[in-house]
DNA sequence: GCCGCAGTGTGACAGATGTCACAGTGTTTA
DNA sequence: TAAACACTGTGACATCTGTCACACTGCGGC
């Protein structure tokens, strides 16, 4: 049983480079926890400063403002971690986490955390190189929400979310809910609708169940960019 | 001379903990450069890597949208440093960097600072700190933006601009014009003068020449809150 | 196979705020 | 000292979009 957790905690991958020792000791010091979908799982402004890693499942990280609005952050996914920041900084939960689907994670104590990283660089760089990431990541949030629209906001949420399936043809398979969409792109639930609508009306999306085609790519992108030119011509 | 300039580096707080000799050799890697107020320093996604140590002077981290829109970040005082992202995660910079008065920098190349956190695990746990801290000052920021309406996101600035004078006594000496203001409440410089003026109506705050007086604290606070009610009663 | 519920589509409407325009008021420069 | 310039105050107005309301659709469970 303890090798196979081991086994498990290796597939993180800021833990990839440590030796079978550390992971052992590691092991010692943290906890196993499982969550089933739609718990929570952290609360804003909550006192702890454990660090999770998901090895199994996927978390939401989201918000609520005191209307009641809800602001979606990010996810992460088996193989990543979160908490980390009140680990390093000592203050405050930043944000709630919540499963969204049955999650198995590997709790460390903050002290755990933050000795990995004084003793092994390797690790401490995985974790700078991440947070440049979510930095990257919010500073273009701000920028969108400072500068588009919310119609804009939503084209660039479409984009954010299709793949390329074939080359050259884009797709969102399994499309989240309006619902879903709305709290990344900070708007409403009805303006997701409209404007998928729209575009839909202008040939630019198709929607069958719940796999979106994007039959225009190249045209949604410079709609983000333009947005006050007709949408259907 | 080099004396004189390894004192003055001594001065950025992330380099604090290194010895003499680190010190020196970071000097020989590195090169001094000073910039004139309003002068461009980095220019968003462009292909250098090079970190900058503040030593005198302060910049102004900022961003401009496709319309012309301004959207500032931040600033970086005499004592901190700034490019350290694209030198952590090697991609481009993520933002525009303007002295706001006449600077002295020094310039490390990636390579050298990167050394240094490698090298050095504290002034790794510095950089992680400060990641940590720009991250949630980002997050609280698409909080607001995506929760608050443009007026109570002028209050939220003016609260935090405010500084306790002598105790309950609030203000801002020397208030930034209009237009910074706007910058960093990502709204209009029209909307920044007629919040000021309600604001002043309301008997909530008053101006005297470039400081601004809040008179009553609280009541700001409450309105950044519920945000419909009257601001003149 | 039917019921119930979550999710979706759309109209109507009001309120907030960005934009344009212009007049005042300070502040710097020549 | 005057002129030029940056900054501030305010009105008018159009537009965007959040909200409410309600019908419709589709899927999972019984």
């Amino acid at each position: 049983m303890a090798k196979f957790s081991i086994d498990n905690l290796a597939t993180v991958r800021l833990l990839e480079g440590l030796e079978e020792s550390d992971l052992q000791d590691l092991e010692q010091r943290g906890r196993w926890r499982r969550y089933v979908a739609e718990e929570q799982i952290l609360d804003r402004d909550s006192e702890t400063r454990d660090v999770f890693f998901v090895v199994e499942g996927s978390v939401d990280v989201i918000n609520f403002s005191l209307s009641g609005r809800e602001v979606a952050y990010g996810e992460v996914r088996a193989g990543g971690y979160f908490g980390e920041m009140a680990a390093i900084d000592g203050r405050r939960r930043s944000a709630n986490i919540v499963a969204n689907q049955d999650s198995l994670v590997f709790v460390v104590p903050p002290d755990a955390f933050m000795e990995i990283l004084s003793t092994h660089a390797s690790a401490a760089m995985v974790v700078l190189r991440r947070l440049a990431h979510i930095v990257r990541t919010a500073d273009d949030r701000i920028m969108d929400l400072s500068t588009l629209r919310a119609v804009q906001r939503v084209y660039v949420e479409v984009l954010r979310l299709a793949t390329e399936g074939e080359p050259g043809k884009w797709l969102i398979k399994s499309m989240p809910t309006q619902r879903d969409i709305a709290r990344r792109a900070s708007t409403s639930r009805e303006t997701i609708a409209r404007v998928l609508s729209q575009l839909a009306k202008g040939g630019i999306v198709e929607r069958k169940g719940r796999t979106l085609h994007i039959l225009d790519y190249e045209r949604l992108g410079a709609l983000t960019e333009a947005g006050d030119e007709d949408l259907i011509r």
